[in-house]
DNA sequence: TCCTGGCACTCGTGAAGTCAGAGTGCCAAG
DNA sequence: CTTGGCACTCTGACTTCACGAGTGCCAGGA
């Protein structure tokens, strides 16, 4: 049904589609493509390709553009990955080696990303939960308060100030520091339930009521509901694009504002081995629905980049590669 | 040069042009607002306006808009402040009390005063030099590595981790604590390098290297160069007001994601008792010329909003201050 | 001295019309 | 299955035109 030619045919229209933000028609094609065949041969291709879905005009008069489908097609099958010239990759690792801290490693790779790519890109935070941890300190600020800090094995530093019922000695705090100290060293914070199940047994029993409120703190803000952070770069090469969209890029923008939003595009795709794609429609989020998301895990969190659908996959594709390759090495390496 | 009835004219002119966008001509402001004179004379008051480089008109035949000078004139005398709603009040204080932490309090500001000015808005976590230090800890984290964590009274938590030419053992850190404790407690770290001047000298002698250290580290990285953090929100509000924006919003876009920029925008308003406004090319960053800025400061730092010249300024500046105030008192309180 | 009505003039805006070009679909022939 | 030919469609750019909002200026009146 779909035999080699009418594949090329899709892919000479995607990508002079995506160079020349103009629908291409039959003519312009046949040449600029050594297809070796003619423009009526193409036409043909042509309204086949439009039949099964993966491609439109706008108007009749008009060249063809790919849909979303077509995008999807052209992802999964037809785009070879460019690979990175050595000079790029060594570009990337320089910028990113350059960082003195997580903070540092993030805001270089969402800076890398926008610019490598040229589209909005968004970076997660080394997620809590799927980190190791380090070291956890407890500090006794006051006769009924304590300062949990927590630090991961990816650099990630998290404290929580915890307000107790009743007043506890530095005895006691030193004591705590003992039992919890051990148990979630080098753990995930994800195991910690399992690792601190049997914890207000095993304690001497003075130590219970506070140990139990320490525990409850570190269980729910910790792991439960740990506070996932994000950061976002290159919103104004939006405007790069905005004939891409179709009113206006309002939506994409307030889209954008929302942490949760940004989560569940990036932080879902967890796999740190293959890119994810989500093209246009596929995206569940009302407001991106002219989007296109290339996503990767780098191990801890993830990342990725955001931008109309009419965008350069194949690049996009192997920047995001790269730099999650080179943000996992970086964080693990740390 | 200016009478009462000239002035009267370019309020006039700029409540127009602000509330509905379109030059406004002499006829409808004469017979809209009860002026009691004539189209001609009102005419003929606008020629002087224009004159004075108050007014322009895009082209002969369009009515007149305010230029810059204008509108700085119309915010040193002619707006009179609105008075918020004690509803409006009551709704800023519920809104911003129900924040757990520092986090939560600057995201709800942001949210808040984006929302009630339809702008983008900016708060400045309060800047750690004009913080007092409430607790210094230092965590021994390995042999050679100290994790320092400041928590001042705002409710910022800043850590740096330290990494010693020279080994250190638990009893040198508890001594640190305790030089550095009692000098630093309830004192603003603007001060702090006079409180710490003559530690070397007191502290005894095996103590000293790994002390200057510490001490090169808390004043470098927590005084000399904080680090200073901005929160951002509202973008999606420029598309709202993208006619009033020369060509597009890329500029404006690209300089929102300098923090740089932001902090000179916001963090050089320290003053917490009247609200400073930046009009268009008044407006000393290249791209934000076609930009006005409200702000003011909070305490330990500063907040505003950042919109199209023609914009609401008195209600912006009612807005600003009410939110200013209420995060200062709430700050101060915690 | 200042305000006012009148009047000619300017100029941008929007509607309507025209036209060329790019592109299509279809058909019949190779 | 491919190809050239051909009639058809539609957009976008361009022009023209009339309208009307708004101005500037002037002369007369308070």
């Amino acid at each position: 049904m779909l035999d080699d030619r009418k594949l090329e045919v899709l892919r000479a229209i995607v990508e002079d589609f995506v160079s020349t933000n103009e629908p291409v028609g039959s003519k312009t094609l046949a040449e600029r493509h050594g297809l070796g065949v003619s423009p009526a041969t193409v036409r043909n291709d042509m309204a086949l390709l439009e039949e099964e879905g993966f491609i439109t005009h706008p108007h009749t008069s008009a060249g063809r553009i790919p849909t979303d489908k077509g995008y999807r097609l052209f992802v999964d099958r037809l785009s070879q990955v460019k690979a990175l010239s050595s000079a790029e990759k060594r570009a990337i690792q320089s910028f990113l080696e350059g960082a003195v801290d997580l903070d540092d490693v993030v805001h270089r790779s969402v800076r890398l990303l926008s610019q490598l790519t040229q589209q909005v890109a968004v970076v997660q935070y080394p997620s809590l939960s799927r980190s190791e941890v380090r070291h956890l300190e407890i500090v006794h600020l006051a006769p009924n308060r304590l300062l949990l800090v927590l630090i991961t094995d990816s650099g990630r530093v998290e404290q929580r100030v915890l307000e107790l019922p009743g007043l506890v000695s530095d005895d006691d705090v030193h004591q705590l520091r003992n039992v919890f100290g051990p148990r979630l060293h080098g753990r995930k914070l994800l195991d910690a339930p399992k690792a601190l199940e049997d914890l207000p047994d095993a304690a001497p029993p003075s130590l219970r009521p506070v140990l139990t409120s320490v525990l409850s703190v570190v269980l729910s803000a910790l792991v439960e509901k740990p506070e996932e952070r994000i950061a976002i770069g290159g919103t104004a090469n939006l405007t790069r694009h905005a004939l891409d969209f179709p009113q206006t890029l309002r939506p994409v923008l307030e889209a954008l504002e929302e942490q949760v939003v940004l989560l569940k595009l990036i932080g879902e795709v967890n796999d740190p081995t293959t890119v994810h794609v989500k093209i246009g429609e596929e995206n569940s989020v009302e407001g991106l629905r002219s989007t296109s998301v290339v996503a990767m895990g780098y191990g801890p969190g993830g990342l990725g980049v955001l931008g109309p659908t009419r965008m350069d996959y194949a690049g996009n594709i192997s920047s995001v590669r790269a730099v999650a390759r080179y943000v996992g090495d970086l964080l693990a390496g740390a």
